[in-house]
DNA sequence: CGGACTGTTGATCAAGGTCAACCTCTGTGG
DNA sequence: CCACAGAGGTTGACCTTGATCAACAGTCCG
């Protein structure tokens, strides 16, 4: 089993976020690299999953970003959340028979699909790799809750600025320290159909942010101009991922 | 190890659910009784879990209700998901440091508190009831999504009325066939924190569909009149628990 | 009997939706 | 090189949904 360290690595993103926060094993890592053998690409606004699919397998995005959503008939549609690289894409999905929701790249992507049977058989072998999933499992569940909060319950200003502040947050995790500007590369629209707000009201309240002097944008890069001011609009704080906790680090190394 | 049948099973609601979805083999039953033996309960109103609490456990809910919410600064508050007999409370809970939100009982419950020791040494032991918990986080997950989707995209009428049509079904899943009506012990006030919606919105949606035939109520009983109209007027077809696929059925009694 | 809690109803108001015009930028084809 | 189309963004006018405030009724419980 030759050593695999995070440069080589076929999805470095993931890597840097389990190793900071879980602290895999070789094996685990090991592990992680046979599951990332069959490596694709899309161009933007391909669809990888499609709502109702049955084809199931998870998916693990090493670059470009990606978003899940669920469409209702009229038309409406709810963007559940932004996949940006190094996120797994549903590592239960073995265990489900049909998609509820579709996932469609936003830029141009590379994935890794990784279908059930390998998966499974994956985690026979490094058992420890289970506790990978659950903690990145718990980590998504908790991002959900808190899409939920913002979207039932703050105003407009408040659920913008906390998408901004979310995927800032994210971001800062693939790169060793806090960058001074960010590349968004979402829409307007793709913003109102995520925090449940119509397009139009996501412009002006965009341009009330940046006349506040919180953001500054031209085209899809982003500067946040006071942190400080955009955390407390927010009211959420994003405080995942969390380091797991110490005795299940020796749990997963020891397998 | 004793044959376990469901009628004699302290949390007979979860089993008639994997039962009837997942079914799992004789070891991961006997695995599951194994869990539930730190039996407790609690009264209306009591707090199982507070939001950044580090005293991580799963729960297994027997009987009655609880929800799971979470709390800004300023008052508001967003209910996640209501807990019905047979929910298990973040299975995944063994790799979280500290709690986003908070548990709290609605009616009076009895539930089994499964430290997280406890479930690993299990998992190890009867790898099967693994699948069983990535079944009932995948089904979670749906469910959110569901909810994420209702808040964000729905109206009022479509909102409430899909909250009721999700529990009504949530609720069929305890019984072999569909009771006539429904007792849903949750007042105006949850069931606007559930959706996003003010208190007094709640009663006037609530009364027009009353007024329209569509529901009927008492107190904390509930009758659904029309079902066609309720699930239409709900938008969001509620498909999910979902049968394991075949596959993993075996899997899960192999081992 | 009084108080707390829950639900109902009315009056008023504001946050955000809708419609429409217009503008900028970018890519494309003549 | 220009003309044009199309997508994305901005702004204004107007309207609707749902929030807020307040009064009151029913029920449960001491």
């Amino acid at each position: 089993m030759s050593a695999v360290t995070p440069a080589d690595h076929p999805c470095d993103p993931l890597l840097r976020r389990l190793r900071r926060f879980v602290d895999p094993g070789a094996d685990e890592l090991a592990a992680l690299a046979l599951l990332t053998r069959d490596r694709r690409q899309a161009a933007p606004g391909q669809c990888l999953l499609r709502e109702g699919d049955t084809g199931r397998a998870a998916m693990l995005l090493c670059s470009g970003w990606a978003l899940r959503q669920r469409t209702l008939a009229d038309g409406r549609r709810q963007i559940m959340e932004f996949l940006l690289p190094g996120d797994m894409c549903d590592p239960g999905s073995f265990v489900t028979r049909r998609t509820d929701s579709s996932v469609v790249a936003i830029t141009a992507i590379q994935y890794s699909r990784v279908p059930p049977e390998l998966l499974m058989e994956t985690l026979r072998h490094a058992p420890g790799l289970g506790v990978c999933l659950w903690w990145m499992a718990a980590q998504h569940a908790a991002m959900m809750r808190s899409h939920l909060l913002a979207v039932g319950r703050l105003h407009a200003r408040e659920r913008i600025a906390y998408l901004v502040w979310e995927l800032a947050c994210r971001l800062d995790l693939l790169h060793d320290r806090p960058p001074q500007g960010y590349r968004l590369p979402i829409s307007q629209e793709l913003i109102a159909d995520a925090v449940g707000l119509s397009v139009v009201h996501v412009s002006r309240t965009l341009c009330a942010l940046e006349r506040e002097g919180i953001v500054h944008r031209h085209g899809h890069h982003w500067q946040i101009l006071s942190r400080r001011r955009l955390r407390a609009l927010a009211k959420l704080s994003v405080d995942w991922p969390q380091p797991l906790p110490g005795s299940l680090q020796q749990a997963s190394r020891r397998h």
